[in-house]
Formats: structure tokens, sequence, C-alpha cells
RNA sequence: CGCGGGGUGGAGCAGUGGUAGCUCGUUGGGCUCAUAACCCAAAGGUCGUUGGUUCAAAUCCAGCCCCCGCAACCA
């Protein structure tokens, strides 16, 4: 039996093109998924999108589509970019498929039944023109934020969810497992924002638009967009509250190890998802990530910032492994990150094309020019040899460490350490001095069968971040040794067999150039 | 006093009590197998600010300044 890992984003809201900061937490996950699965876990990755809700009504409204046209648009553009940046989802879901529609139904009349939900008023302030509610806080001036009026005291009938009578288990859960909302930081935040002040019954239904997933024995409400989307993590395992025996994939994979979403909508998985599923009596994540935001230069993506960068115009433009390294590598663990063209110009050209493409360019140029391609059998180790071969044996172990940690970055520089060092191997052995030298051939075979070997140890580790680039290398180095277990042998490249070819793996970018071209855009 | 995060060499970041570190960039040198790549060295920071605790503070405490996010019915 296989130890197996669930992973899942969160699902995309249906209201625009995503752009590279939505796209950053779907590679964030593949990354870690590949990674899971180089590790012998049977992996399952879930992601997909969100398609209720009165903000879709009103674009597509806007647009003279129905929402229904809308969202299969706009699902099937998310999925494209999404596919773009080679991502290796095993389930792209939607909220609007009718399987998940009617669970979510079941789900909503299951709590109600048990007196979770119960039927009560929405007090709030309520713009009359635009037909919505709003609070305090969104008032500008006083007055509805969208149309600039006046607003007055209303009240509605509505369903609302017994967040309280759960709120001490899940404080309990929440300390007593540290691991459950991270990074730290995040979590002091939720606790000290909006659980511990107390939490109030959440107002799960809306009578203010159609377009959502009808309260089944009321249809004038339709169920909050939240607990409509956040069930996507049991639906589509085939969850089925009526039922006493569950499918059988959601028994192998239920509880989730990983939900990983951006810090904007902790709240709802760190609050109302693990209420639901105390509800349920269903056991919870093991763990919620809330990763940062990718910011454009100093701003927040905005469209009417024009600051936006897409997933897909960055790949058209710089290539896929390109831009899962700079997402992977340049975004911090716990703080937000930025990207900019000149950033991610340098970022190309001095670690993917330097260290990483030069390396292995330079390495088999030399085994072709020396050894005609051939790999030599190694027998004359020396002392300097060491410190190389201890990096790569300790590689993985360092790499999983960092991994268990999310911290996709560092993993990433752990395995560039052992490539710089081996930049550095070179200079110190000097392969082309002993190649003048008949007597230094020995010597020479097995400094290149070192580099060669570091080589595919490194592209093993990165076939979880780079998969395309792994899969070049490990092409040149005419291999299919890309098992992680066979790194710690030092030997897994075939004696006698011959090396393909040297192609560069990145081009150096000329900076001033292609700024300029891309400036256009 | 709403809550949380941040303010470290030109840029991006790491560092939670004991000589301030990494990558990029810059400057100088080396090498020539390689994608003007690679290797070595150097310059560059009173760690936002004021005060306190301590033998010792970027690191702990208090105040202040600046930036960002959140503040529960948009998702």
């Amino acid at each position: 039996m296989n130890k197996t890992f669930y992973i899942s984003t969160a699902i995309a809201y249906t209201s625009g093109k995503p752009h590279i900061g939505n796209t950053y937490e779907i590679v964030l996950a593949d990354a870690i998924a590949r990674y899971k699965r180089l590790m012998g876990y049977d992996v399952y990755f879930q992601t997909g999108t969100d398609e209720h809700g009165q903000k879709i009504e009103q674009k597509a409204d806007i647009v003279k589509k129905s929402p229904q046209e809308f969202v299969d648009e706009i699902s099937l553009e998310v999925r494209r970019v999404w596919s773009c940046l080679n991502t290796s989802f095993d389930k792209f879901v939607r909220t609007t498929n009718p399987t998940h529609e009617e669970i979510v139904q079941k789900i909503f009349k299951k709590l109600y039944d048990q007196g979770d939900i119960y039927l009560g008023k929405y007090e709030g302030l309520y713009c009359t023109p635009c037909e919505s509610f709003f609070t305090e806080s969104q008032l500008v001036d006083g007055k509805c934020p969208d149309c600039g009026r006046d607003v007055h005291k209303a009240e509605e009938e509505a369903y609302f969810f017994r967040l309280s009578k759960y709120a001490d288990r899940l404080i309990e859960h929440i300390e007593s497992h540290p691991d459950f909302i991270k990074p730290e930081s995040r979590k002091n935040e939720i606790m000290n924002n909006f659980i511990k002040p107390g939490l109030q019954d959440l107002c799960v239904s809306r009578t203010s638009f159609k377009w959502g997933i009808p309260v089944s024995f009321n249809d004038a409400h339709v169920i909050y967009v939240w607990i409509d989307a956040l069930s996507n993590y049991i639906t589509f395992l085939g969850y089925d509250p009526d039922k006493d025996i569950q499918s059988s994939e959601f028994n192998k994979y239920w509880p989730a190890d990983i939900h990983l979403i951006g810090k904007d909508i902790l709240r709802f998985h760190t609050i109302y998802w693990p209420i639901m599923l105390m509800a349920l009596d269903l056991p919870l994540p093991k763990q919620i990530f809330g990763h940062p935001w990718v910011l454009c230069g100093n701003d927040k993506m905005s469209k009417s910032k024009g600051n936006v960068l897409y997933a897909d115009d960055l790949v058209e433009q710089f290539g896929i492994d390109e831009i899962r390294y700079y997402l992977l590598h340049e975004i911090p663990y716990a703080n937000d990150g930025t990207i900019t063209y000149e950033l991610l110009i340098d970022r190309i050209n001095s670690d993917l094309a330097n260290i990483l493409g030069n390396l292995v360019n330079r390495t088999i140029s030399m085994a072709h020019k020396y050894f005609d391609g051939i790999i030599v059998k190694p027998t004359a180790f020396e002392e300097i040899d060491k410190d190389l071969i201890t990096a790569v044996r300790q590689m993985p172990g360092k790499v999983d460490t960092a991994m268990n940690e999310l911290k996709v970055a560092e993993a990433l520089d752990e395995i560039f350490s052992v490539l710089r060092k081996c930049n550095k191997y070179i200079d110190e052995t000097m392969p082309w001095v002993l190649a003048k030298e008949e007597n230094k051939k020995e010597r020479l075979a097995t400094v290149l069968y070192n580099l060669l070997e570091s080589i595919r140890s490194s592209a093993i580790l990165l076939q979880a971040f780079l998969p395309d680039t792994a899969d070049e290398i490990f092409r040149q180095l005419n291999t299919n040794n890309r098992f992680i277990d066979s790194i710690e042998g030092f030997n897994g490249l075939d004696i006698d067999l011959k090396l393909n070819e040297p192609k560069p793996l990145f081009l150096r970018i000329d900076k001033e150039e292609k700024l300029k071209q891309v400036e256009n855009l």
C-alpha cells in the first residue's frame, strides 16, 4: 500500500483571466506534487474553477452572456493557462458540475436537518438601486460604494451557520496542531482577528441574485458561494453525506495533506471549512498553507494600474521552465515577492543559462571532445573529488528537509549549490590540462564521470521544479535512470554508453533588446 | 490605543542574544572546456528611529516613524 498525498489549490474564481499571481499557486502546488511523486507517494493533485456568485452574474450580464456561457469560457481559459506552465494536476474541477451541485445541496440539507444551519434574519445596510447589502466598513463616505447613493438599514430572511457552536473545538484544534495553519504569522492573524474575538454565525444563503446552487428546500435562496466552493475538496472525491460508506477515492485520499491557498482567503479555509467538516463529522485537512502574493514592482497587480502580467504571455516570451523557476525560487516563503521583466531576465541569465545550462553544455562538450562522447569507467579518484561527491549525496536529504516545510526556494538553492560546486570543480581539476597529457587519461575520465553523475543527480531532483529541463538533461546524458534512490551510489551512469550531442538548455537573453521587445506588449 | 506582517550593503532576500550572511550587480585578477559563460579576490551595511534590559542586541522589552495586508455577507 503506497503512502498517499492529497494536495489542492484553491479553485480559481471565474470572474476573469487569471494573472501571474493566481498562477503562482498552481506552479507551487505542482512542484510539491511532482516532488512527492518522485518520493514515491501516490499523489492526488486537484485544482479547478469556482463558478458561482453575484460577481459572475454581473460580469456575464455586462458582456450579454448567460452566466454558464461566461464561466464555460473562463474555466477553459484558466485550464489553458494552468496547462501552459506544464502543471500536472490529476483533476480539474468545476463547481457548476451537476454532481457537485447536488452534493452541496445535500450537505446544506444535512447541516440544516441537524440544526447547524437555521433560518434567521440578516440585517445590514442596503442600497436599493444596487440591490446589495454592505457593511459599515465597505461604505465610502457613508454611501453605497458602487453608486454613491444613500443606504438604509434593512433586513431579509436568510440561513445562518452556527459557527459559534464549534468555536472552542476549532481553537483547540489549531492550538494542538501547530502545522495546521502555515506560515505561523498567518495563524496569529486568524486567531487574533477572527476566532478569539468570537465567531458570529455566518450568513450562508443569498436572495439578491440567482447564480448559485439553490437551497433544495427553499428555492428563494441560493447557497453562499463559499459553502459551495469549499465543498469541492470532498465532493469531487465522491463524498456523499447521505451514504454510510464513502467512495474508495474519498477513503483513500481524505483528509487532504495540504490545501494550498492565497493568504487572502485564509479565513474561509481556517474557520468556515474546518467547522463545516466538524459538522459533517469528517476529519480536518492536515495543513492549510497561505502563500504570499506576487507583486509587479511594488504594487499589487490590478487592471486599473495596468501592471498585470499573465502567465501565458510570459511563457511565450521566456519559456515554461524559466517562469516556473522564477516563481518557485524568487517568491519568499512568507512575504510577498516581486516580479518584473528585469528581475526575470537577470535570474534566467545568471542561474539557468550560466550556472545550469552552461555547466551541462561545457561538461558534455568535453566528454565529446576528449572521449568521443563515451562514458568511461572512473578509476582514478583523488582527494578533491570527495567534496563534490559528498555534496551530491547530501543533496536529496537537504532538499527533502526544505520541501517538507514547503520551502521550495531553499530546495532549489540546495540543487544549485551542487551545480555551482560542479563549475568550481572544473576549474580546480582543469580537464583541458589533463587532456594534454597522455598519462592523465584515466584521471580525465574520472573527472568527467564525476561531473556527469553530479549533473544526473541534480537533474533527478530538478524533475520536480523544471520538468522539461530535467528531461532534456537526461536525453543529452542518454540515460533513463532518473530515480531518487540512484543518487546515493554515485554510479548511476552506464559505462561505455555514448552521450548525445550537447545542446544549450537556456539561451542567454539580451536584456536591453528583450526589454524593448516586451515593452510593447 | 482594532489585528497581523515588513523596514538588513546599489537590487532581491536569509539571519530571534555572542566576530553581519546569501544571490545578483560593481571593480580587479585568473582560466579558455563552455552560452563574453566559469573560478578567485575586493569594495560596499553604525541591520527604520529613540530609549531600556544584558558582560553581550539585527536578534529581548517600551515608545515613535514609514510601507503592506486584513477588518467577516464581493470572492
